[in-house]
DNA sequence: GTAGGGTTAG
């Protein structure tokens, strides 16, 4: 008698042990504990034990537990059956759990849901989880908002948006489509299809919403470009009172990024510090690249330098492709021999990014050494994207040949990128007769790019040949193609300030084109001059010259200049290109004024100061 | 007992 109420206290101690461990431990379960699973005999503390094992992921314990459900004879029941396959599926072991479900001769609806749940986590499952969903219908067996939420986020991609709505109006008709992770699952699905539209509808029309569905409604607003909804949002959930998290912050460092508005993106490093997530890699990762986007290398290289602790081959990725982005080739090269000295191997990612790097610099030899190594040494297959770099390096060489015999040999078909690098080229080298070739390619791509016609109108005015600068006039004039309207921004303040060329809304437009005309005179006396070259409107000298003195990147420097204090550097965002006139204004501007300029245009980064350019007038 | 979210790429 004795004994046994000596052993019941001792099973009452394991139960109330296991119970406090389940609710509150991170950690593996003591290997005690583990050891001692043959003598907890009642059922609702191999339970909690089982709880405990798929909570901190330990198989150990877990098999143990399963050998305890055999010993004592178990097996049928369908709530330990239920718990062992999660086990299995947190633990990684799909066979086992796989094996567990199929070997259950009585399965209720958690049985197919925590299956389906394991099946969807690895890319290889996922195939099967959809085919276990299709045979849960044909057997009758009712589906739930559990079963629903899983296979949508994993699965659908794998399909058509056609087959995400099937899905959609299947939780519509179960009336489940209110179901808080239903919601976040469908707008997600939605957002990775690009149906913004049908998302932000999905957000809105939801009664209830969570942390998730606010970051996951962030998230597919900034991975489609929609970088304004995406801070906005992010202010919402601050006023209604949710926490930042790590999945919100990157998201909109990431937002930051595409808006190069650094005040903002400053500001949420702070954040991200005061809140612990410094040191998370997603939000380390955007925010290297968010200071790069907004001209700021020497941060991102602290960001980068900081995370050392949890260094991934993302953090490489983002600092190589920041370096690139501001043309600093010998860094990026650096910094991929220093990836493989720490054991990281680079990824197609990197080799775009180095690749980049090279064609910003003009080293068509080094470019074409990566690319030997891509594929020799690392096996890595090249993607269109790779090709393209490779014809922007061999253009931008003045090796215009070499890249259209790229074109000509590549297994992919050439994208309108690679016949305008290749057209780009063309002008900068003179050569009319590949230009031709690639502008035909272009016109049939891009019929409405008015971009490529003017591209082609001055190679051939560069070369004298006025009847078909004439052409191409008329055929701009005819079918009404207009080159998108040059705009630049500039941060003051925290409010970002726009001018279109030739602003006129601006509340303090008279007093900046006073500024500028003053500016004009003095960099006169530089020896500036003002460059029509590339001017193709039908207009006078004297009207071209008053075109070319109203681009919105001169506007927007002027203002910069009588509103930053002058231990600042000035940042501009530009929507174009820079054109020569405005690369030489901003060179002697830096020199005159002694202000360091940071131009992002839509290709690189110019840093100019003291009279010259990062670039190297190379770009 | 079972479910949903993030970073780097011309």
């Amino acid at each position: 008698m004795k004994t046994l109420r000596r052993c019941e206290r001792f099973c009452d101690c394991y139960r109330i042990h296991i119970r406090k461990l389940s609710v509150i431990s991170d950690n593996k379960p003591e290997p005690s504990l583990v050891e001692n699973v043959v003598h907890v005999e009642r059922v609702s503390n191999l339970h909690y034990l089982l709880q405990l094992c798929a909570k901190t992921r330990s198989s150990v314990g877990g098999r143990a537990c399963h050998a305890q459900v055999i010993r004592v004879g178990w097996e049928m029941d369908v709530l330990t059956s239920n718990m062992l396959i999660n086990m299995y599926s947190k633990c990684s072991l799909v066979d086992s759990a796989r094996k567990k479900f199929n070997e259950m001769p009585v399965k209720s609806l958690v049985s197919w849901n925590t299956i389906i749940g394991a099946l969807t986590h690895n890319a290889e499952g996922q195939e099967e989880a959809l085919t276990l969903f299709i045979q849960m219908q044909r057997e009758g067996t009712p589906f739930n908002e559990f079963t629903i939420s899983s296979i949508l986020c994993k699965c659908a991609f794998k399909y058509a948006i056609l087959e995400c709505m099937q899905l959609h109006a299947f939780s519509i008709k179960a009336a489940i489509d209110s179901n808080c992770f239903v919601g976040t699952a469908l707008l997600h699905v939605y957002a990775k299809f690009s149906s913004i539209k049908y998302a932000s509808q999905i957000f809105d029309s939801m009664p209830e919403k969570n942390v998730v569905t606010w970051s996951s409604m962030m998230a597919g607003y900034v991975q489609n470009g929609f970088h304004e909804e995406t801070l906005l949002l992010f202010h919402n959930a601050q006023f209604m009172g949710f926490e930042q998290d790590a999945f919100m912050i990157s998201s909109a460092v990431s937002a930051c990024a595409g808006l190069a508005t650094l005040v903002e993106g400053k500001q949420l490093h702070a954040i991200s510090h005061k809140s612990g997530f410094g040191s998370n890699i997603y939000v380390s990762s955007s925010l290297i690249d968010m200071y790069a986007k907004c001209g700021c290398i020497r941060e991102a290289y602290l960001v980068f330098q900081g995370a050392m602790e949890v260094w991934s081959i993302v953090l490489w990725n983002a600092m190589i492709s920041g370096f690139a982005r501001h043309a600093y080739a010998p860094e990026a090269m650096i910094l991929f021999e220093k990836m493989q000295q720490r054991g990281f191997f680079p990824d197609d990612v990197t080799y775009v990014s180095i690749l980049n790097a090279c064609s910003h610099m003009g080293l068509h030899e080094e470019g074409q050494k990566y690319f030997d190594l891509m594929v020799r040494q690392h096996k890595l297959s090249p993607s269109v994207l790779h090709f393209s770099c490779m014809v922007d390096i061999f253009g931008r060489a003045g090796l215009v040949h070499k890249a259209y015999e790229l074109i000509e040999r590549m297994p992919f078909n050439a994208t309108s990128s690679m016949w305008g690098s290749l057209l780009a080229s063309c002008r900068v080298y003179g050569n009319i007769e590949l230009a031709e070739i690639a502008a035909k390619h272009l016109f049939e791509m891009e019929p409405n790019n008015a971009g490529n016609h003017i591209l082609l109108a001055n190679i051939y005015a560069a070369n004298e040949k006025w009847d078909e600068v004439a052409r191409a006039r008329k055929l701009l004039r005819e079918n009404d193609l207009k080159k998108e309207r040059g705009t630049s921004w500039i941060e003051i303040k925290n409010k970002v300030h726009s001018f279109t060329v030739g602003e006129r809304n601006h509340p303090q437009i008279d007093e900046i084109y006073a500024k500028l005309d003053d500016l004009v005179v003095e960099l006169k006396k530089l020896n500036y001059k003002v460059d029509t070259s590339n001017d193709l409107h039908d207009v006078e000298e004297s009207r071209k010259q008053m075109l070319l003195r109203h681009h919105s990147e001169k506007l927007a420097i002027t203002f910069g200049l009588m509103c930053l204090p002058s231990c600042i550097p000035i940042r501009i965002i530009k929507n174009l290109r820079i054109c020569g006139d405005c690369h030489i204004f901003m060179k002697l501007m830096s020199k005159f004024t002694s202000r360091e300029i940071i131009v992002r245009d839509t290709n690189r980064f110019h840093h100019f100061k003291d009279g010259f350019c990062s670039c190297r007038d190379f770009w």
